[in-house]
DNA sequence: TAGATTGTTAATCGATTAACAATC
DNA sequence: TAGATTGTTAATCGATTAACAATC
Protein backbone atom coordinates (compact mmCIF):
# COMPACT_ATOMS: atom_id res chain seq x y z
CA UNK A 1 0.00 0.00 0.00
CA UNK A 2 0.99 3.73 -0.52
CA UNK A 3 1.22 5.98 2.28
CA UNK A 4 -1.20 5.39 5.11
CA UNK A 5 -4.54 8.03 4.53
CA UNK A 6 -4.62 10.39 7.66
CA UNK A 7 -6.73 9.36 10.28
CA UNK A 8 -9.27 12.52 10.35
CA UNK A 9 -9.50 11.64 6.84
CA UNK A 10 -10.49 8.36 7.39
CA UNK A 11 -13.24 9.07 9.54
CA UNK A 12 -14.60 11.82 6.89
CA UNK A 13 -14.56 9.49 3.74
CA UNK A 14 -17.50 6.92 4.43
CA UNK A 15 -19.40 10.31 4.82
CA UNK A 16 -18.58 11.56 1.35
CA UNK A 17 -19.33 7.65 0.09
CA UNK A 18 -22.65 8.18 1.58
CA UNK A 19 -23.63 11.15 0.12
CA UNK A 20 -22.08 9.92 -3.56
CA UNK A 21 -24.55 7.11 -3.03
CA UNK A 22 -27.28 9.08 -2.37
CA UNK A 23 -26.68 10.88 -5.68
CA UNK A 24 -29.26 9.64 -8.74
CA UNK A 25 -28.56 9.05 -12.27
CA UNK A 26 -29.21 12.53 -12.76
CA UNK A 27 -26.27 13.61 -10.90
CA UNK A 28 -23.41 12.25 -13.24
CA UNK A 29 -21.07 14.60 -11.80
CA UNK A 30 -20.27 16.71 -8.40
CA UNK A 31 -17.88 19.19 -7.11
CA UNK A 32 -16.32 19.95 -3.90
CA UNK A 33 -17.99 22.49 -2.96
CA UNK A 34 -21.88 19.91 -3.56
CA UNK A 35 -19.92 17.39 -1.29
CA UNK A 36 -18.80 19.74 1.35
CA UNK A 37 -23.04 21.21 1.55
CA UNK A 38 -23.93 18.19 2.10
CA UNK A 39 -21.86 16.58 4.69
CA UNK A 40 -21.15 19.90 6.75
CA UNK A 41 -17.38 20.40 5.30
CA UNK A 42 -15.29 22.46 3.71
CA UNK A 43 -14.59 22.67 -0.61
CA UNK A 44 -10.79 22.61 0.44
CA UNK A 45 -11.67 20.18 2.90
CA UNK A 46 -12.77 17.45 0.43
CA UNK A 47 -10.36 18.04 -2.13
CA UNK A 48 -7.42 17.83 0.36
CA UNK A 49 -9.33 14.37 2.11
CA UNK A 50 -9.51 13.26 -1.94
CA UNK A 51 -6.07 14.22 -2.52
CA UNK A 52 -5.28 10.78 -0.36
CA UNK A 53 -7.69 8.79 -3.18
CA UNK A 54 -6.34 7.39 -6.20
CA UNK A 55 -9.26 10.11 -7.88
CA UNK A 56 -10.12 11.42 -10.75
CA UNK A 57 -11.28 15.10 -10.23
CA UNK A 58 -11.35 17.29 -13.52
CA UNK A 59 -10.16 21.26 -12.77
CA UNK A 60 -13.24 23.18 -14.00
CA UNK A 61 -15.56 20.44 -14.29
CA UNK A 62 -15.46 18.36 -10.71
CA UNK A 63 -15.82 14.68 -10.41
CA UNK A 64 -17.17 11.87 -11.97
CA UNK A 65 -19.58 10.40 -9.28
CA UNK A 66 -19.35 7.00 -10.05
CA UNK A 67 -15.97 6.81 -10.64
CA UNK A 68 -15.19 9.00 -7.19
CA UNK A 69 -17.32 6.47 -5.60
CA UNK A 70 -15.51 3.37 -6.55
CA UNK A 71 -12.05 5.70 -5.89
CA UNK A 72 -13.21 5.87 -2.40
CA UNK A 73 -14.24 2.17 -1.86
CA UNK A 74 -11.28 0.76 -2.91
CA UNK A 75 -9.27 3.02 -0.70
CA UNK A 76 -10.95 2.23 2.36
CA UNK A 77 -10.98 -1.67 1.56
CA UNK A 78 -14.16 -2.15 0.34
CA UNK A 79 -15.96 -4.14 -2.28
CA UNK A 80 -14.36 -7.03 -0.96
CA UNK A 81 -16.71 -9.54 1.24
CA UNK A 82 -16.01 -9.27 5.21
CA UNK A 83 -17.45 -12.48 7.26
CA UNK A 84 -19.15 -10.84 10.31
CA UNK A 85 -19.92 -12.73 13.86
CA UNK A 86 -23.13 -10.86 15.26
CA UNK A 87 -23.31 -11.39 19.33
CA UNK A 88 -26.50 -10.49 20.68
CA UNK A 89 -30.36 -10.82 19.12
CA UNK A 90 -31.98 -8.51 21.63
CA UNK A 91 -33.47 -5.40 19.90
CA UNK A 92 -29.97 -3.86 19.13
CA UNK A 93 -28.43 -7.05 17.52
CA UNK A 94 -32.25 -7.48 15.96
CA UNK A 95 -31.71 -4.09 14.39
CA UNK A 96 -28.27 -4.43 13.40
CA UNK A 97 -28.99 -7.90 11.61
CA UNK A 98 -31.54 -6.12 9.60
CA UNK A 99 -29.80 -2.83 8.57
CA UNK A 100 -29.81 -2.93 4.59
CA UNK A 101 -26.80 -0.88 4.51
CA UNK A 102 -24.54 -3.65 5.44
CA UNK A 103 -24.21 -6.15 2.67
CA UNK A 104 -24.81 -3.29 0.27
CA UNK A 105 -21.27 -2.52 1.53
CA UNK A 106 -19.90 -6.09 1.76
CA UNK A 107 -20.46 -6.66 5.22
CA UNK A 108 -22.25 -10.75 5.36
CA UNK A 109 -23.33 -11.16 8.72
CA UNK A 110 -22.95 -14.83 9.02
CA UNK A 111 -23.87 -15.90 11.95
CA UNK A 112 -26.06 -14.54 15.15
CA UNK A 113 -25.24 -15.87 18.27
CA UNK A 114 -26.87 -15.43 22.06
CA UNK A 115 -26.78 -16.92 25.27
CA UNK A 116 -30.28 -16.70 26.26
CA UNK A 117 -31.69 -20.20 25.10
CA UNK A 118 -34.82 -18.21 24.56
CA UNK A 119 -33.26 -16.76 21.75
CA UNK A 120 -31.63 -19.50 20.22
CA UNK A 121 -33.60 -20.90 17.63
CA UNK A 122 -35.27 -17.37 16.50
CA UNK A 123 -34.87 -16.29 12.90
CA UNK A 124 -33.04 -13.46 12.43
CA UNK A 125 -33.25 -11.66 8.71
CA UNK A 126 -33.00 -15.37 7.78
CA UNK A 127 -30.75 -17.02 10.05
CA UNK A 128 -31.01 -19.33 12.81
CA UNK A 129 -29.89 -17.12 16.32
CA UNK A 130 -27.02 -20.10 17.51
CA UNK A 131 -25.70 -20.68 20.74
CA UNK A 132 -22.79 -18.53 22.00
CA UNK A 133 -21.22 -21.94 22.61
CA UNK A 134 -20.78 -22.68 18.94
CA UNK A 135 -18.90 -19.71 18.54
CA UNK A 136 -15.59 -20.73 18.60
CA UNK A 137 -15.83 -23.90 16.58
CA UNK A 138 -17.73 -22.46 13.65
CA UNK A 139 -14.86 -19.93 13.46
CA UNK A 140 -12.30 -22.71 12.88
CA UNK A 141 -14.03 -23.42 9.45
CA UNK A 142 -14.57 -20.10 8.46
CA UNK A 143 -12.85 -17.44 10.37
CA UNK A 144 -15.29 -14.22 10.92
CA UNK A 145 -12.91 -10.98 10.33
CA UNK A 146 -15.11 -8.93 12.08
CA UNK A 147 -17.11 -9.27 15.57
CA UNK A 148 -19.92 -7.55 16.31
CA UNK A 149 -20.86 -6.96 20.04
CA UNK A 150 -24.55 -6.38 20.42
CA UNK A 151 -25.12 -7.76 24.22
CA UNK A 152 -25.71 -5.87 27.47
CA UNK A 153 -22.76 -4.57 29.14
CA UNK A 154 -22.26 -7.18 31.91
CA UNK A 155 -21.17 -9.48 28.95
CA UNK A 156 -19.38 -7.61 26.31
CA UNK A 157 -16.11 -8.31 28.21
CA UNK A 158 -16.87 -12.13 28.01
CA UNK A 159 -18.01 -11.79 24.77
CA UNK A 160 -14.67 -9.69 23.27
CA UNK A 161 -12.25 -12.68 24.96
CA UNK A 162 -14.00 -15.16 22.83
CA UNK A 163 -13.96 -13.19 19.81
CA UNK A 164 -10.13 -12.85 20.24
CA UNK A 165 -10.19 -16.11 20.97
CA UNK A 166 -11.30 -16.83 17.84
CA UNK A 167 -8.96 -14.72 15.91
CA UNK A 168 -11.37 -11.74 14.71
CA UNK A 169 -9.69 -9.01 12.81
CA UNK A 170 -11.61 -6.30 14.37
CA UNK A 171 -14.50 -5.35 17.00
CA UNK A 172 -16.94 -3.00 16.85
CA UNK A 173 -18.72 -2.93 20.28
CA UNK A 174 -21.79 -1.41 21.27
CA UNK A 175 -22.28 -2.79 24.10
CA UNK A 176 -21.08 0.57 26.18
CA UNK A 177 -18.28 -0.17 28.35
CA UNK A 178 -14.67 -0.36 27.18
CA UNK A 179 -12.99 -4.12 26.28
CA UNK A 180 -9.48 -4.90 26.70
CA UNK A 181 -8.07 -6.89 23.67
CA UNK A 182 -4.69 -7.19 22.23
CA UNK A 183 -3.27 -4.34 20.03
CA UNK A 184 -3.39 -5.87 16.57
CA UNK A 185 -6.93 -6.22 16.42
CA UNK A 186 -8.96 -2.89 15.95
CA UNK A 187 -11.77 -1.73 18.11
CA UNK A 188 -14.19 0.51 17.63
CA UNK A 189 -16.75 1.37 20.62
CA UNK A 190 -19.86 2.91 20.23
CA UNK A 191 -21.81 3.70 22.88
CA UNK A 192 -25.07 5.51 22.91
CA UNK A 193 -24.74 6.70 26.76
CA UNK A 194 -21.76 8.35 25.47
CA UNK A 195 -23.21 10.00 22.35
CA UNK A 196 -25.27 11.48 24.60
CA UNK A 197 -23.09 12.92 26.89
CA UNK A 198 -21.34 14.50 23.97
CA UNK A 199 -24.18 16.36 22.92
CA UNK A 200 -25.22 17.64 26.84
CA UNK A 201 -21.91 19.40 26.85
CA UNK A 202 -22.78 21.61 23.59
CA UNK A 203 -26.27 22.30 24.67
CA UNK A 204 -24.90 24.13 27.67
CA UNK B 1 -19.06 29.63 31.42
CA UNK B 2 -14.94 29.32 31.73
CA UNK B 3 -13.43 28.61 28.46
CA UNK B 4 -14.88 26.23 26.38
CA UNK B 5 -13.64 22.91 26.88
CA UNK B 6 -11.44 21.57 23.54
CA UNK B 7 -13.24 19.23 21.35
CA UNK B 8 -11.05 16.01 21.67
CA UNK B 9 -11.18 16.23 25.37
CA UNK B 10 -14.78 16.33 25.25
CA UNK B 11 -14.92 13.67 23.51
CA UNK B 12 -13.24 11.70 26.11
CA UNK B 13 -14.88 13.02 29.17
CA UNK B 14 -17.74 10.97 29.16
CA UNK B 15 -15.29 7.45 28.15
CA UNK B 16 -13.58 8.46 31.59
CA UNK B 17 -17.07 9.13 33.46
CA UNK B 18 -18.35 5.52 32.23
CA UNK B 19 -15.19 4.32 33.57
CA UNK B 20 -15.21 6.29 37.15
CA UNK B 21 -19.01 5.01 37.27
CA UNK B 22 -17.83 1.22 36.73
CA UNK B 23 -15.55 1.61 39.81
CA UNK B 24 -17.12 0.23 42.72
CA UNK B 25 -17.05 0.97 46.27
CA UNK B 26 -13.84 -0.81 46.84
CA UNK B 27 -11.73 1.89 44.62
CA UNK B 28 -12.14 5.25 46.57
CA UNK B 29 -9.02 6.40 44.30
CA UNK B 30 -7.60 6.05 41.00
CA UNK B 31 -4.59 6.99 39.25
CA UNK B 32 -4.28 8.96 36.17
CA UNK B 33 -2.82 5.73 35.04
CA UNK B 34 -5.22 4.07 35.59
CA UNK B 35 -7.99 5.86 33.86
CA UNK B 36 -5.65 5.47 31.24
CA UNK B 37 -5.42 2.12 30.83
CA UNK B 38 -9.19 1.23 31.38
CA UNK B 39 -9.55 3.42 28.18
CA UNK B 40 -6.88 3.30 26.00
CA UNK B 41 -5.04 6.31 26.55
CA UNK B 42 -2.50 7.73 28.43
CA UNK B 43 -2.03 8.99 31.12
CA UNK B 44 -0.78 13.01 30.47
CA UNK B 45 -3.61 12.34 27.89
CA UNK B 46 -5.96 11.70 30.63
CA UNK B 47 -4.11 14.68 33.43
CA UNK B 48 -4.57 17.15 30.45
CA UNK B 49 -7.84 16.15 30.04
CA UNK B 50 -8.66 16.63 34.05
CA UNK B 51 -7.03 20.29 33.71
CA UNK B 52 -9.87 21.42 32.15
CA UNK B 53 -12.63 20.41 34.33
CA UNK B 54 -12.82 21.86 37.80
CA UNK B 55 -10.94 18.77 39.36
CA UNK B 56 -9.45 17.54 42.47
CA UNK B 57 -6.76 15.16 41.90
CA UNK B 58 -4.27 14.47 45.23
CA UNK B 59 -0.50 14.68 44.25
CA UNK B 60 0.83 11.78 44.95
CA UNK B 61 -2.23 9.66 45.42
CA UNK B 62 -4.71 10.13 43.00
CA UNK B 63 -8.25 11.15 42.09
CA UNK B 64 -11.22 10.96 44.54
CA UNK B 65 -13.52 8.89 42.60
CA UNK B 66 -16.49 9.76 43.19
CA UNK B 67 -15.80 13.50 43.51
CA UNK B 68 -14.08 13.46 39.95
CA UNK B 69 -17.29 11.89 38.97
CA UNK B 70 -19.04 14.51 39.71
CA UNK B 71 -16.57 17.25 38.37
CA UNK B 72 -16.87 15.51 35.06
CA UNK B 73 -20.80 15.19 35.12
CA UNK B 74 -21.01 18.53 36.64
CA UNK B 75 -18.62 20.14 33.30
CA UNK B 76 -20.68 18.26 30.77
CA UNK B 77 -23.82 19.49 31.57
CA UNK B 78 -25.16 16.36 32.73
CA UNK B 79 -26.90 16.57 36.50
CA UNK B 80 -29.97 18.37 34.72
CA UNK B 81 -32.77 15.58 33.28
CA UNK B 82 -33.29 16.62 29.58
CA UNK B 83 -36.44 15.79 27.70
CA UNK B 84 -35.70 13.70 25.08
CA UNK B 85 -38.16 12.81 21.92
CA UNK B 86 -37.62 9.52 20.11
CA UNK B 87 -39.02 9.09 16.74
CA UNK B 88 -39.24 5.46 15.04
CA UNK B 89 -40.37 2.96 17.07
CA UNK B 90 -38.59 0.49 14.96
CA UNK B 91 -35.66 -2.34 16.60
CA UNK B 92 -33.40 0.50 16.99
CA UNK B 93 -36.06 2.55 18.76
CA UNK B 94 -37.44 -0.31 20.94
CA UNK B 95 -33.58 -0.30 21.36
CA UNK B 96 -32.96 3.26 22.85
CA UNK B 97 -36.41 3.30 24.19
CA UNK B 98 -34.83 0.37 26.78
CA UNK B 99 -31.50 1.25 27.27
CA UNK B 100 -30.97 1.73 31.08
CA UNK B 101 -27.91 3.98 30.96
CA UNK B 102 -30.26 6.78 29.48
CA UNK B 103 -32.33 7.38 32.52
CA UNK B 104 -29.11 7.27 34.59
CA UNK B 105 -27.73 9.40 32.93
CA UNK B 106 -30.54 12.47 33.13
CA UNK B 107 -31.49 11.80 29.76
CA UNK B 108 -35.72 11.12 30.14
CA UNK B 109 -37.36 9.69 26.68
CA UNK B 110 -40.73 11.88 27.34
CA UNK B 111 -42.20 10.40 24.03
CA UNK B 112 -41.78 8.11 21.38
CA UNK B 113 -43.32 8.87 18.08
CA UNK B 114 -43.92 6.39 14.34
CA UNK B 115 -45.95 7.10 11.52
CA UNK B 116 -46.48 3.23 11.21
CA UNK B 117 -50.59 3.17 12.25
CA UNK B 118 -49.73 -0.51 13.38
CA UNK B 119 -46.90 0.70 15.75
CA UNK B 120 -49.10 3.67 16.83
CA UNK B 121 -50.31 2.78 20.28
CA UNK B 122 -47.86 -0.24 21.24
CA UNK B 123 -46.27 0.31 24.46
CA UNK B 124 -42.30 0.86 24.67
CA UNK B 125 -40.97 0.52 28.15
CA UNK B 126 -44.55 2.13 29.59
CA UNK B 127 -45.09 4.73 26.57
CA UNK B 128 -47.63 4.59 24.58
CA UNK B 129 -46.10 5.03 20.83
CA UNK B 130 -47.89 8.29 19.62
CA UNK B 131 -48.69 8.90 15.92
CA UNK B 132 -45.58 11.65 15.05
CA UNK B 133 -48.26 14.10 13.53
CA UNK B 134 -49.11 14.62 17.33
CA UNK B 135 -45.35 15.89 18.18
CA UNK B 136 -45.80 19.02 17.48
CA UNK B 137 -48.79 19.75 19.72
CA UNK B 138 -47.02 18.07 22.48
CA UNK B 139 -43.75 20.02 22.13
CA UNK B 140 -45.72 23.41 22.63
CA UNK B 141 -46.58 22.76 26.62
CA UNK B 142 -43.34 20.74 26.89
CA UNK B 143 -40.36 21.13 24.96
CA UNK B 144 -37.98 18.25 23.72
CA UNK B 145 -34.38 19.47 24.24
CA UNK B 146 -32.97 16.32 22.11
CA UNK B 147 -34.30 14.73 19.22
CA UNK B 148 -33.77 11.30 18.54
CA UNK B 149 -34.27 9.74 14.64
CA UNK B 150 -34.43 6.52 14.62
CA UNK B 151 -36.21 6.10 11.72
CA UNK B 152 -35.24 3.91 8.04
CA UNK B 153 -32.75 6.77 5.81
CA UNK B 154 -35.99 8.02 3.93
CA UNK B 155 -37.98 9.52 6.90
CA UNK B 156 -35.24 11.54 8.36
CA UNK B 157 -34.57 14.65 6.79
CA UNK B 158 -38.89 15.27 6.63
CA UNK B 159 -38.42 14.20 10.99
CA UNK B 160 -35.31 16.69 11.29
CA UNK B 161 -37.64 19.79 9.77
CA UNK B 162 -39.96 18.79 12.16
CA UNK B 163 -37.51 18.63 15.31
CA UNK B 164 -36.49 21.50 14.06
CA UNK B 165 -39.73 23.29 13.99
CA UNK B 166 -40.52 21.91 17.14
CA UNK B 167 -37.66 23.57 18.19
CA UNK B 168 -35.14 21.22 20.26
CA UNK B 169 -31.77 22.29 21.23
CA UNK B 170 -30.21 19.24 19.44
CA UNK B 171 -30.74 16.02 17.49
CA UNK B 172 -29.01 12.58 17.72
CA UNK B 173 -29.36 11.34 14.45
CA UNK B 174 -29.35 7.54 14.17
CA UNK B 175 -30.49 7.33 10.21
CA UNK B 176 -27.45 7.24 8.10
CA UNK B 177 -28.29 9.89 6.20
CA UNK B 178 -27.23 13.75 6.60
CA UNK B 179 -29.70 15.93 7.76
CA UNK B 180 -29.66 19.69 7.21
CA UNK B 181 -30.43 22.24 10.43
CA UNK B 182 -29.96 25.68 11.46
CA UNK B 183 -26.51 26.08 12.76
CA UNK B 184 -27.84 26.92 16.25
CA UNK B 185 -28.95 23.41 16.95
CA UNK B 186 -26.23 20.51 17.29
CA UNK B 187 -26.22 17.59 15.51
CA UNK B 188 -24.66 14.36 15.86
CA UNK B 189 -24.55 11.54 13.24
CA UNK B 190 -23.81 8.23 14.48
CA UNK B 191 -24.08 5.78 11.42
CA UNK B 192 -23.72 2.01 11.95
CA UNK B 193 -22.73 1.45 8.30
CA UNK B 194 -19.77 4.49 8.40
CA UNK B 195 -18.63 2.47 11.56
CA UNK B 196 -17.76 -0.39 9.47
CA UNK B 197 -16.20 1.52 6.44
CA UNK B 198 -13.85 3.39 8.65
CA UNK B 199 -13.26 -0.36 10.33
CA UNK B 200 -13.02 -1.76 7.07
CA UNK B 201 -9.66 0.13 6.55
CA UNK B 202 -7.86 -0.39 9.25
CA UNK B 203 -8.52 -4.22 8.61
CA UNK B 204 -6.68 -3.62 5.25
C1' DT C 1 13.00 12.83 53.42
C1' DA C 2 11.85 9.61 49.58
C1' DG C 3 8.34 7.96 46.59
C1' DA C 4 4.46 8.73 44.05
C1' DT C 5 1.72 11.19 41.27
C1' DT C 6 -0.49 15.56 39.77
C1' DG C 7 -0.31 19.85 37.06
C1' DT C 8 1.90 22.99 33.79
C1' DT C 9 4.94 24.84 30.36
C1' DA C 10 7.29 24.16 26.09
C1' DA C 11 8.08 21.30 22.01
C1' DT C 12 6.27 18.38 18.60
C1' DC C 13 3.10 16.59 15.74
C1' DG C 14 -0.94 16.31 12.84
C1' DA C 15 -4.90 18.54 10.85
C1' DT C 16 -7.07 22.55 8.88
C1' DT C 17 -7.10 26.58 6.24
C1' DA C 18 -5.33 30.17 3.09
C1' DA C 19 -3.24 31.34 -1.05
C1' DC C 20 -2.42 30.34 -5.50
C1' DA C 21 -0.86 27.67 -9.40
C1' DA C 22 -2.58 24.30 -12.79
C1' DT C 23 -5.73 23.08 -16.27
C1' DC C 24 -10.15 21.61 -18.15
C1' DT D 1 -9.52 33.31 -23.89
C1' DA D 2 -12.41 33.55 -19.64
C1' DG D 3 -14.61 31.02 -16.09
C1' DA D 4 -14.72 27.33 -13.17
C1' DT D 5 -12.82 24.24 -10.29
C1' DT D 6 -9.11 20.99 -8.93
C1' DG D 7 -4.66 20.13 -6.67
C1' DT D 8 -0.66 21.61 -3.99
C1' DT D 9 2.39 24.27 -1.12
C1' DA D 10 2.93 27.06 2.88
C1' DA D 11 0.93 29.05 7.06
C1' DT D 12 -1.94 28.51 10.91
C1' DC D 13 -4.20 26.30 14.30
C1' DG D 14 -5.28 22.79 17.68
C1' DA D 15 -4.04 18.54 19.94
C1' DT D 16 -0.63 15.48 21.78
C1' DT D 17 3.52 14.48 24.02
C1' DA D 18 7.83 15.36 26.58
C1' DA D 19 10.05 17.39 30.29
C1' DC D 20 9.91 18.85 34.69
C1' DA D 21 8.28 21.47 38.61
C1' DA D 22 5.00 21.12 42.47
C1' DT D 23 3.40 18.83 46.45
C1' DC D 24 0.96 15.22 48.97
Amino acid sequence: MTSPIPKATVRRLPIYLRFLEECGPNTPTVGSEDIARATHGSAVQVRKDLSHVRCSGVRGVGYEVDELRQAIAKALGLGVTRRVALIGAGNLGTALAGYPGFPASGFRICSVYDKNPRRVGMVLNGMAVRHVSRLLQDAVGEPYEIGVIATPAAAAREVADLLVEARVGAILNFAGVTVQVPPEITVRNVDLATEFRILSYYLT
